[in-house]
RNA sequence: GACCCCAUCGUCUAGCCCGGUCAGGACAAGAGCUUUUCAAGCUCUCGGCGCGGGUUCAAAUCCCGCUGGGGUCGCCA
C-alpha cells in the first residue's frame, strides 16, 4: 500500500512550492489507489500558529487536495521521548544536559568506498535523482531531543515517517541533505528506510530564489487574485512534469492516470505568472457560463461588489459578453464596473482620444432614439444606431468609439451594441445626454 | 568556504535510460487574417542542446573536466 505524506510547519502559509509538493504527494497517492496523509509539524511552539494551520488546511481544501488522515506532532511528543529514551537505554545516543544526542556511529552505514574516492560514503536512492553519496565524515552527531523536551525535526520525522508506514517519502530538494541524517536514525532505531524522493525546487521569475520580494507565494493570494483552483494546480503539475501527448490543459483525474515520479525533472524550474494567467484563462473560458457566474458572486463579494440580488438572467449576459476577455476571475471587476455605477469614471486618455471633437449633436440624437426603442436589445439598438448614421452620412467608426468612451469611460471593451443592451436603455440614453465634450 | 544537486529556445518542457528520424510542443515576442475597439479564435515567423575534451562510422543522448545556477551546513522546519 503506497502511503505519502505532505508535512508542512504552521509556522507561515501555505506557499506555492509547498502546494506543488502536496500536489506530488498526492498523485502519487492516487494514481497507485494509497493513501496521502497531512502531517502538521508544529514542535516549534513559539513560532507555530493557529491561524497558519487553519490557512494551510483551507489552501489544501480550495486546491482540492484532500487527506486520508491528519496528524499534529504537537500531540505526539511522548512517542518520541519514548524513542529517544530506548536509543538512551542502547547506548546509541547520549545526553547534553537535558537534551538527547544521536552518536552518528552507532546509526551509520557506511557503504563501500567509491572508485577513486577514499573517504567513506552514505549512499542513497532517490527515485527521481537515482544515486545520491555524502562523505561519512560530513555527518555529525544529531539532536533527537531539545533541552526544553520537544523532538528535534529530522527526530520527528523520521519516527513517524516510520510509525505512520510512509512508504514513500516526497519533498523538496532543500531535504536533500537532511537524508543521510535521517537514514541514520533510521538505522539506529531499528526502522526500514522509505524510499526518497526529492523534487526539483520552484525558482523565481529570474531564476533565483522564491521570496515575497519577488511575486506572490501564498496560495491563498493567488485565490485572492482571481486565479482558479484547477489552473493553479495545473500549472503547478507542468512545473518540473509533463504529462504525454504535448498537452498543457490537464485535469486532475488526467494528472492521476499518467502520473509516474520517474517523469519529474530534475532542474529547477522558474515561476511563470504568464503561464498561469493563460492556464487561468484557458479554464475560465472552457466552463459555461451559469457556473461561472456563479463563482463571480462570492468572489465579486469579497471584492466589494455584492450581487447576491442582482437578476441572474442578466448577470448571466454580462458575464458572458466579458468571458473571454478575462485572464483572472479579477478582471471582471474591471471590465463590468461601469454597469454597476452609476457614475462612469471615464479613462482621461480615452476621453482625449475620444471626447474632444464635439459631437454633441448625434449624441442627443441617438440619446432619443433609442429612448423611443419600446423592446430595447441588441438587435434594436444596432438598427436604430445604423438607421441614424446613415442618415447622417457618417462612417460608423465616427460614432462607435467615442459612444463606448461614453457609455463604459473605456476605449476598448465588448461590442458596443451588446455593452448597450446589457447596460440597459435608461444608462444608455442618460450617459449618451449627459456627455460633454470637451475642446 | 565545505558538502550535495542540477544544466535543451527568454520561460515551462518532449527527446537522454536503449547514441543515427529537419531537436517536437506550450507561454511570451513579432506578423497576418477576422473586426466598430479590445479580447478570443485561426495561420505563420523568430528563437535552443552552456563550454572544452574524450568514446564512436555517428553524441542533445555515454564518460571526464570546466563554467554557471540552485540547495544545505541551527537544540527552524
Amino acid at each position: 500500500m503506497a502511503r505519502v505524506r505532505f508535512a508542512p510547519s504552521p509556522t507561515g502559509f501555505l506557499h506555492i512550492g509547498g502546494a506543488r509538493t502536496a500536489l506530488f504527494n498526492w498523485l502519487y497517492a492516487k494514481a497507485q489507489g494509497g493513501q496521502f496523509i497531512l502531517r502538521i509539524e508544529d514542535t516549534d511552539r513559539e513560532r507555530s500558529k493557529r491561524e497558519y494551520l487553519d490557512e494551510i488546511l483551507e489552501g489544501m481544501q480550495w486546491l482540492g487536495l484532500s487527506w486520508d488522515e491528519l496528524h499534529k506532532q504537537s500531540d505526539r511528543f511522548a512517542i518520541y521521548r519514548e524513542h529517544a529514551q530506548r536509543l538512551l537505554t542502547q547506548g546509541k545516543a547520549y545526553k547534553d544536559g537535558e537534551a538527547v544526542i544521536l552518536k552518528m556511529s552507532a546509526g551509520l552505514r557506511v557503504d563501500q568506498p567509491i572508485a577513486g574516492n577514499s573517504s567513506p560514503q552514505l549512499v542513497f536512492y532517490d527515485l527521481i535523482r537515482d544515486k545520491i553519496s555524502f562523505e561519512v565524515s560530513e555527518i555529525k552527531d544529531q539532536v533527537l531531543i531539545k533541552s526544553d523536551g520537544s523532538p528535534a525535526y529530522n527526530f520527528a520525522c523520521v519516527v513517524d515517517d516510520a510509525l505512520m508506514e510512509i512508504s514513500c517519502v516526497i519533498r523538496g530538494e532543500d531535504h536533500i541533505s537532511n537524508t543521510p541524517k535521517q537514514l541514520a536514525i533510521y538505522e539506529a532505531l531499528g526502522f526500514k528506510s522509505p524510499k526518497f524522493a526529492h523534487l526539483p525546487l520552484i525558482l523565481d521569475a529570474e531564476g533565483g530564489r522564491m521570496s515575497k520580494r519577488h511575486g506572490a507565494v501564498a496560495v491563498s493570494e493567488y485565490r485572492r487574485m482571481g486565479f482558479l483552483p484547477q489552473a493553479l494546480v495545473n500549472y503547478l503539475m507542468l512545473l518540473g512534469w509533463s504529462p504525454a501527448h504535448n498537452q498543457e490543459i490537464v485535469s486532475l483525474s488526467t494528472a492521476i492516470k499518467n502520473f509516474s515520479i520517474k517523469k519529474i525533472n530534475k532542474a529547477g524550474a522558474a515561476f511563470s505568472m504568464e503561464k498561469l494567467e493563460w492556464i487561468n484563462a484557458q479554464y475560465l473560458r472552457q466552463m459555461d457560463t451559469p457556473s461561472l457566474t456563479k463563482m463571480l458572486i462570492p468572489f465579486a463579494k469579497e471584492h466589494g461588489l455584492d450581487l447576491e440580488n442582482f437578476d441572474s438572467a442578466r448577470l448571466e449576459n454580462i458575464v458572458h459578453l466579458v468571458k473571454s476577455r478575462m485572464t483572472t476571475l479579477k478582471d471582471f471587476l474591471a471590465w463590468t464596473e461601469f454597469i454597476f455605477t452609476d457614475e462612469v469614471k471615464i479613462d482621461p486618455q480615452a476621453r482625449a482620444q475620444y471626447l474632444t471633437k464635439n459631437k454633441s449633436k448625434e449624441f442627443q440624437l441617438l440619446s432619443q432614439r433609442l429612448q423611443q426603442i419600446k423592446d430595447f436589445n441588441l438587435a434594436s439598438a444596432e438598427e436604430t444606431f445604423r438607421k441614424l448614421i446613415a442618415e447622417l452620412g457618417i462612417q460608423s467608426s465616427e460614432l462607435v468609439h467615442s459612444v463606448r468612451v461614453a457609455l463604459t469611460g473605456k476605449s476598448v471593451g465588448p461590442g458596443l451594441f451588446e455593452t448597450m443592451a446589457v447596460l440597459g436603455k435608461e444608462k444608455t440614453v442618460q450617459r449618451l445626454a449627459r456627455t460633454r465634450f470637451q475642446q
